[in-house]
DNA sequence: CTGAAAGCGCTTACAG
DNA sequence: CTGAAAGCGCTTACAG
């Protein structure tokens, strides 16, 4: 058992709260006995135990809001229960979250639910995907001049004062998808990519990624597109069929949005699947059921509930304890997976 | 703010203690009271506060064993960094963390540190790896006899009255490695396989994995070996040169033990790095270097850290929280990387 | 500037 | 079988 603040009170003559306020720099006390109490204290190893400040500042109720946009989609499903997951446990220590989803992508909707959230007198937000001038520059105002900390997860703002972000390195995550495909073509021969949108910018670093590197390491592909199908699976279905009856010879799929059903779809009814090597993203719909019939050969995903849980958390163990956040870009694993190491 | 266990009291009209009693089925209540008390908890959605709990608990000075033999090889010193993690956090929660390092494997060694585990008192023990009938029968006296727990990790012993075991489930991981090796030789050719002792369950397992998924899913491939180098680089250079000589046209090699510096060693040397697919495994020594240049085409790893967090953790969530484990066999994530997902 | 006391939510002897 | 009280280590009004 540790020492406690009750021993160095006794160490050194003086009663508990003496100890606090010298401990925690709270000002109002004489600075030769706060000087020599923190050198009792390093000397006896004092470290202060974490359950009694928490039981101590349960008092507090302190609030950490989240605001989450685009809720409807099953990626940001298991984003939701990440944090409810960080919110039971905030809960459970005495603390609140408070929640907010927004349908579909909203910078008005973002910039009402951070007025709103600080009306309601919370500490810090987490906040996920922001791409809006007006909303970064709320941001600032926030961290600035209420002293409000920001998390940022799933899609980061550059050029802001936020703490820090949570999410995939999406560059890189586009180059881990080239290493896997050169392997799965052989290093040669005619490679589709698909997309979702051009404008979402963690989609297009996956795509410079998986550009670059394949160009670098595997220059005797031949890369083709990217075509984008609005996570659309007709569309999808459309494009791999075009794709397929332009490059008979076509080797392999990089599938870097949602459409994976209709794509998949279109490769089983040319007989085609398994033979065309897909690399898809994220562990969400059919993807496993595909990636057990071999329709898509490797999965690239990244860690959804993460992306949820972190944020909370970094926040309140930085409220609660104290505790900075390791850096600014905490990324979440680029987890690869096959048909036999899918969960459960 | 959360339910406390003094607001269950005065809706129930009694007093803390016997809605302690009550909730945490400690006899000494009449059943009646016990049941109305659990209702209305649960009615008020009552979860108990862990600073709370922690706090007060914090007398009894908890103590769990933790026995590890082969501590000086690389892939136990990961092992090791996870146990002093969750150390570091019993310590910080009031408990105490025995851990005893045996070098090498020593039955006998296991044995004595169990004995005298038990004389300190210890009121759990977490062991690995196990493979002795001795220790077995310790293991279920320690159990039925004196009620302390035991959850084996890294290498599990069956037909004990373990509480559960924490690590890789192996004959999964050698299909993972045919699923991946499968691709990469197009699925045909000639693939070899080395392995470390044929007398080790868990790398026999993955062998057999390996062998019969590639027989089921990839028919074309010829499987050679498996060849045995006992974790030697010499011997699994020679091994590797041997093969290559006798084979030519050999499209990969599944590396399933340690050795791989010999034999990236003999690929770089005959120019075959690269060509020469190659799944081997754990994320340790220079495998990671091996993936980067080329030498290894593809890594499976097993979670070593977590197969020393979580056994202790498993046991404190037990021992302080009364939580069961989710399962007998907790398998740790068979983790695939390319030379892009390296973590840091 | 300092101390004494109350309180956070829980558990645990101790009385009855 | 049940209750009242003390205590875990910390923080925080409140007095002085």
């Amino acid at each position: 058992m540790g020492v406690t603040i009750r021993q160095i009170a006794e160490a050194a003559g003086v009663s508990r709260g003496t100890v606090d306020r010298a401990l925690n720099n709270r000002g109002r006390i004489k600075p030769e006995v706060a000087e020599e109490i923190k050198r009792i204290a390093k000397e006896m190893g004092y470290r202060p135990n974490q359950f009694g400040r928490a039981l101590s500042m349960s008092k507090q109720n302190l609030k950490i809001g989240v605001i989450l946009q685009g809720a409807e989609t099953p990626f940001m499903q298991t984003v939701l229960q990440g944090i409810e997951q960080a919110k039971a446990e905030v809960d459970n220590l005495g603390g609140t979250v408070l929640l907010t989803k927004i349908p579909h992508i909203s910078a008005r909707g973002v910039l009402e639910a951070m007025e709103q959230m600080r009306e309601e007198g919370v500490s810090a937000i987490a906040l996920a995907p922001v791409e809006d001038a007006d909303v970064k520059s709320k941001i600032d105002e926030y961290v600035e001049e209420y002293q409000i900390p920001i998390v940022t997860f799933n899609s980061d703002v550059k050029d802001t004062k936020r703490l820090c972000f949570v999410g995939q390195n999406a560059f890189q995550c586009g180059r881990a998808a080239a290493g896997l495909m050169g392997e799965l073509v052989s290093g040669e021969g005619k490679v589709a990519m698909i997309s979702g949108y051009s404008s979402n910018p963690s989609l297009s670093d996956r795509v410079r990624g998986f550009q670059s590197e394949m160009e670098k390491k595997y220059p005797k592909v031949e890369l083709l597109g990217p075509e984008y199908c609005f996570e659309d699976n007709t569309i999808a279905g459309q494009l791999t069929e075009k794709v397929l009856t332009e490059n008979p010879d076509l080797k392999g799929i990089f599938m870097n949005s949602h459409g994976e059903e209709g794509m998949c779809k279109v490769l089983e009814d040319l007989g085609k699947a398994g033979e065309i090597k897909v690399v898809a993203n994220d562990f969400m719909g059919r993807n496993y059921e595909f990636l057990r019939d071999g329709a898509i050969s490797l999965l690239i995903g990244q860690d959804a509930y993460v992306q949820g849980y972190e944020p909370v958390m970094i926040l309140f163990r930085l409220l609660f304890h104290g505790e900075e956040p390791q850096g600014e870009f905490k990324y979440t694993e680029i987890m690869i997976r096959n048909a036999y190491t899918i969960p459960q």
